[in-house]
DNA sequence: AAAATGATCCTT
DNA sequence: AGGATCATTTTC
């Protein structure tokens, strides 16, 4: 179980993309700890992509963020409601994110279970702890407050337990819910495990 | 100052 | 297929 370290955040989002899968996201709450296995994530890669907060550099107070070097989290708010957990990647000023779609719930599932407001913990309940961005935020408890929090620190963290997958078990497909963005919307970078019943409802190919 | 726009989820 | 529900950004 190591933690990863500045360095493996400071590369390539797409290379990233690939080895973060199968990692676990681990928040040390005041209430408990909570931990998941990463197993669905997206790429957007900056000024260049049309479906990228950053497109274009765009810098705003909420873009602000993804200007710093890779390791620091993105959280933003969508449809006034949800919650959505992205890792700041690459070197500073090339603002690019990892968005987390899915995770594999592990520790603490029963406090997960009293966030997501489920009365019982029973299997069907337990896949739908974090089988998409803002649930897993939730189940997570990952909101507005660990903006910009450095994932290098010891309250929110990615470990390697050595889970391995093999390169032909990740599938890349078009992202979700980008239509706005035009060809990008068809650019293959939402990666996940193959037949992992955990990966989020979305399209899924086989 | 006001309008438009969602990187979603849940229920019907 | 549609409603919830509001922060963030853009436009006037």
């Amino acid at each position: 179980m190591t933690k990863l370290s500045r360095n493996f955040y400071t590369r390539n989002t797409f290379q990233i993309s690939r080895e973060i899968l199968g990692k676990i996201l681990v928040h040390n709450s005041q209430k408990g700890i909570t931990s998941g296995r990463i197993v669905e994530v997206e790429a957007y890669v900056g000024p260049n992509d049309p479906a990228s907060h950053t497109y274009l550099n765009r810098r705003t107070q909420r873009t602000e963020i993804q200007f710093r070097e890779g390791g620091f989290i993105y959280v933003y708010q969508v449809y006034g409601i949800h919650f959505c957990f992205n890792v700041v990647t690459e070197a500073e000023n090339k603002p690019e994110v990892i968005l987390v779609r899915a995770l594999e719930p592990i520790e603490g599932i029963k406090l997960m279970i009293k966030r997501r407001g489920f009365k019982e913990v029973n299997q069907r309940n337990i896949f739908n702890l974090a089988n998409g961005p803002a649930k897993l935020c939730e189940a997570m408890e990952i909101n507005k407050t660990h903006y910009g929090a450095d994932l290098c620190g010891n309250k929110i963290y990615i470990v390697d337990d050595n889970f391995h997958i093999k390169p032909e078990d990740i599938i890349a497909s078009p992202r979700i819910n980008i239509d706005y963005s035009g060809k990008a919307a068809e650019y293959p970078w939402r990666f996940f495990i193959k037949g992992n019943p955990f990966v989020s409802k979305a399209k899924q190919k086989k």
